[in-house]
DNA sequence: TCTCAAAACTAACACTTGTTCGTTTCAAAA
DNA sequence: TTTTGAAACGAACAAGTGTTAGTTTTGAGA
């Protein structure tokens, strides 16, 4: 049996995760994760620097792995449609295996202080840039129907981005589920 | 020449809302709003009761925004799709009309005190169904296809609920243009 | 001009915020 | 058994939190 023992800085992180999700980033006080963690406020310092530090750590994690994820898109595949399909099954499967800290991620990155914040944002744009760029180039190519790029692109996020909070109220909704679901559907409104 | 003499508990409201959207609920404090209308924090409860009175009173009177303007739609119209599409364009103008307290609405909610925040929950629960119920009668009647409900419905209100930061990066799309764009997007989607 | 209530003010309370300091505890390496 | 560095601790700081009490200012109606 292995009892995956977990180290005091996991558990911050963990926890951190948690409670920045539920509660909110600036509604949740040190001592309050501290005490969750179960030990006493100054003891979170000799593991992260800040409060700040905790967030960036989380928010920077997450985008990590949606670059890492849109990397594993087959470059071969030329139609638009399961390229697309690609990125979106991508991108909610990141989602789907970091619930709370992907939450974190897109509810409350607007608190990470500077430098980090800008960063933050640029890598987040780089990203969206991707996607749309896959579909301007499906609607290049007449896969899909030609439309206002970087709305559409906005709608697509906004429909992948929101899944987390699917899994808190759908408990018996599958991964595969969802994002078959959310996929066909985007992919059928997109459709020339 | 109308110049618009705005009251005081105008002025309190509407700068809550920027900041409120801005910083966030727990980020903003009430000395840093008075000093932002330009009076000093204790005046403020001459106007409202307390912070989260102030909150409350922005996030209900959208709830109300929201259930108005359902009401408009044409109780005779028997095509979903057309019906949907009301709906939609509905939804989006009362965030159009409305992006600071909207916003505020959608991402400020949870810090409701109770017993509002049950009641809060209650109303939105409420207006979900409506759509929910019209995307149902919809499949029955064969002019969408049958998918899962609550998925799709989820699905919609996901790619609506985020217009509202929509206008603060792309200041040249008008409200139709959105409002058009993502309403065919998903309605064709859905369709049978 | 006088009155009176609405709305502004200053001062303060009780508590919480993130964080630092200096010390003690602890567990593994020597 | 001794050493050593990591990690825990209690105490404290300076600043900020929402809010109340009591007082003064303000401006319209009588």
């Amino acid at each position: 049996m292995a009892t995956a023992t977990i180290s005091t800085r996991q558990n911050i992180r963990l926890t951190a995760q948690r409670l920045f999700r539920e509660r909110g980033y600036s509604a949740v006080g040190m001592r309050e994760l501290a005490k969750e963690v179960g030990i006493e406020a100054p003891s979170i310092y000799n593991h992260y620097k800040s409060k700040d530090d905790l967030l960036r750590e989380i928010c920077f994690d997450i985008a990590d792995q949606f670059f890492e994820a849109f990397k594993a898109i087959d470059p071969e595949e030329k139609a638009a449609g399961k390229k697309l399909r690609s990125a979106i099954k991508g991108h909610i499967h990141v989602i789907a295996g970091n619930l709370e800290a992907s939450s974190v991620f897109f509810n409350e990155w607007m608190f990470l202080e500077e430098p980090h914040l800008a960063q933050f944002k640029k890598l987040r744009h780089e990203y969206e840039l991707k996607f749309r760029d896959l579909v301007d180039k499906g609607m290049k190519r007449g896969d899909f129907k030609t439309m206002n790029t970087k709305l559409v692109t906005f709608t697509i996020f906004s429909a992948l981005n929101a899944t987390y909070d699917l899994y808190r109220t759908n408990e018996k909704l599958t991964e595969d589920e969802i994002s078959e679901n959310i996929a066909n559907l985007l992919l059928k409104g997109l459709k020339n």
